[in-house]
DNA sequence: CGGCATCCACAGTGATACTG
DNA sequence: CAGTATCACTGTGGATGCCG
């Protein structure tokens, strides 16, 4: 990317991440610890491969990402933020809370990807969910299922394997799912709208409280 | 901008402001309230007039400017942030504190506006000057200078008129202005770097403290 | 002078195909 | 699996022109 040539550091960072595609591919990083290039590709819909190729190059030549090439019997090659890039959660929390406004209540044509996810939930963790009691949700929303275990203030998302078993399941669309997990949207209410609940559900109010502001999804 | 389609508050964030330019002339504008087109043209060096054009419009569509068409006499149209434009000022000091690092000790070839300095001011406002006692200081650091006044735990800069009498006035780099602004810099250190301080020394000390930790310019 | 619109050379983007 | 190669296309930046 051209530099802004302006000594501030918002123009700075801009001149860094400021390319297109580049902090999604930090936000997969973030949500994923190491990921492969197809791991990459897969979270990032609508990406050319060789802007994913780009990216990547440039990202690490900026110490944001990291490439480990694995050892000859794999020979995958992983992916990883720095430190660095690790200091970009709070930028990039910002411009997501932002942003959720502009997400209507269906998706319409865009993609969606469980682990998306654990987004807003880290945005939401710091406030509820540091003392919650450590509960594994599975949720079905989007085409890949995943498992997000909440506790010790940490939001997890990881694949749901087969040999999984979540307290708790949840069936239903994205929004409903994000509103029930931040508590925004009381259980019951998400009930009644569509979402579907299996399993230890007294566990999933413990630790999403069971009564926040009923009705509105907003 | 081309959407990312992705159903991701942080894509549909940068659906909106991930434009070139777009968050510069969003800083811009946080910064000055007011803006007529020409004034950030000068507070963005390196834009193209018609880009400018562009943005202004996106960004009024996007409900984030709004445009005020000041009355015949004058007939110059004035440019503001929105509530919602002004939603951004998290991710814009965010993005500004993570950038931080990337501005070397001198400015090279960049382009400097002393009105920038309230940036990483508002940023450790909330630390340390909410309950400082209101002051104004004069800043000789770039091109224009500026008069920022601290108090109240706001930061607010202007253009330096002739019938302003700041309590104090500092003259040196931007880097060395906001390291003592910040309170980073020990004033002392940064008079012995360079900083020019004429006027009322201690009232300056008392605002932005006398001994904070001494040396690293860092 | 403030606020653009037009034009053009060129750098960045995205879809597809291909490769070790 | 993890990219590279190619190429049509779009967005950017610089210059300049226009108009109240």
């Amino acid at each position: 990317m051209r530099s802004y040539g302006q000594y501030c550091g918002l123009a700075k960072a801009l001149d860094v991440i400021g390319d297109r595609w580049s902090l999604l591919i930090v936000r997969e990083l973030m949500l994923r610890d190491a990921a492969r290039y197809t791991d990459l590709r897969e979270g990032l819909p609508g990406i050319a491969t060789n802007l994913l190729a780009d990216r990547l190059r440039e990202l690490e030549a900026a110490g944001i990402v990291e490439r480990e090439e694995a050892p000859p019997p794999v020979a995958t090659a992983l992916f990883r933020l720095t430190d660095r890039g690790r200091g970009l959660r709070d930028a990039v929390h910002a411009l997501g809370q932002w942003g959720a406004p502009l997400m209507g209540d269906d998706f319409g044509d865009d993609e969606f990807r469980s682990h998306w996810l654990a987004l807003p939930l880290e945005v939401y963790a710091g406030d509820r969910l540091a003392e919650a009691p450590a509960i594994a949700i599975g949720v079905h929303a989007g085409r890949e299922n995943v498992v997000v275990e909440l506790g010790e203030g940490r939001v997890r998302t990881r694949a749901w394997s087969d040999d999984d078993a979540p307290d708790v399941t949840l069936t239903g669309p994205p929004k409903l799912v994000i509103g029930v997990l931040i508590g925004r949207v009381a259980l019951d209410d998400a009930r009644g709208r569509g979402l579907k609940v299996e399993g230890d559900l007294e566990a999933l109010r413990r630790a999403v409280g069971g009564r926040s502001v009923a009705a509105t999804g907003r």
